[in-house]
DNA sequence: CGGCGTGGTTAATGAGCGTTAACAGATCCC
DNA sequence: GGGATCTGTTAACGCTCATTAACCACGCCG
């Protein structure tokens, strides 16, 4: 709650590993990952610290060695998550326009990046606009001003396709593609889905459906 | 948590005068109001009694001479939402059938029920998916086994109209539509949105489009 | 060898919060 | 008038749970 973070250290041995052939997996990271699991089936609130712990096999403030608290590994999730749409967005756009796309491609490819993590991560999904409220006022403002850019990227894209609608207009249309892509949390555990491929040709089309009907 | 329920009195009155002229709520009808708010706001966790109370003018454990406990509250906000939205449903396929329309009709006016249900009840929307893990066993099982007859109902008007696709292409489908539809709550609060009516226009041609491309 | 950073452990602390107890003012009705 | 019923109130209880304290083992490095 006071310090910034003891997790610069942690953090650059990551990146370091990173860089090599694939390794286990540092602890923070498993935390991580096992935290947004438990966070996106029973809520922040729904579970302790030490369930966390068990779940990596270390018992209860044996978590307080890698993170501040609770609220910490929460808000880290989030940052990332948000950042890492940003930022895959960018690089989307900037890949399909420097290959001679024009909005029509861009938008094609926001859809099929933002579908691809739809599908790979889940939990990640859920907490992203479940458990916005829990963080510290700092932090909160950061994942909105992330998610925000994010949304205005779409919206420059999609009012290029679409200079009829306003952008007020352009904008719900976006909250609601995002809404459509969105949903593979609800979709039954396992795959009531023919597969992975299928899904995602499934998503993309009734995107590409919806933004369609924008202008018709 | 340990009797069935003090609410019967209480509903039995509430309907009554729900027959007659519009009075002032029932003191249970506010705090299932304000409760609802509260809850869509901070979460089911991240909102006291005492709060809940404040907000309907009494204070604290006033609430228990209405309620058997906080998930009491809960429970009959998210039965109460399924429960409506399935006999809404119900109510329209029915009165679309009897004045003679097909599956398109059918279809059209259940898209109409539900976006005026999303931009009617924001609160409960959120509340929807989002606290489902909190109630009792039982409840759950109630919330969704209502919430399954609903899409089912939607899943069965779709497939006369896109008989190509698979059963489970078709559900992903409906729940991918809902989110589009649910993504209300994500609109900035008051309104940037044009008005009432034009969000709801703008609902139907997405929720139209996407689903039109199901056989495209 | 010897200290020190790292990553654990269990026990204690302390706050928050749902719920219950005990009590009291209306209102209604016989 | 006087119990019964409703609807409140405040005070106390008890539990959960995040966080901190105190302690310890290991690996590294000089």
């Amino acid at each position: 709650m006071t310090s910034e973070n003891d997790s610069t250290a942690d953090h650059q041995r990551a990146r370091a590993r990173a860089l090599m052939a694939a390794t286990a997996p540092t602890r923070r990271e498993q935390i991580l990952k096992q935290a947004a699991r438990l966070f996106a089936e029973r809520g922040f609130h729904g579970v302790g610290v030490d369930e966390i712990g068990a779940a990596v096999g270390i018992s209860g403030p044996g978590l307080y060695r890698h993170f501040a608290g609770k609220d910490a590994m929460l808000a880290e999730l989030l940052v990332g998550i948000s950042g890492r749409l940003l930022a895959g967005g960018r690089e989307r756009r900037a890949a399909a326009e420097v290959a001679g796309g024009g909005p029509a491609e861009v938008l094609g490819s926001l859809i099929d990046g933002h579908i691809d993590f739809a599908l790979d991560d889940r939990a990640l999904i859920t907490l992203h606009d479940r458990e916005l409220g829990q963080l510290r006022d700092s932090d909160r403002k950061l994942v909105r001003s992330l998610q925000r850019q994010y949304v205005e990227l779409w919206v420059e894209v999609v009012r290029k396709l679409h200079p009829g609608a306003t952008e007020d207009t352009t904008r719900a249309a976006v909250h609601a593609v995002f809404g459509l892509l969105n949903s593979t949390p609800h979709l039954g555990r396992p795959g009531a889905l023919p597969g992975r491929e299928a899904t995602a040709a499934l998503l993309r089309r009734l995107a590409h459906g919806a933004l369609g009907a924008l202008s018709g």
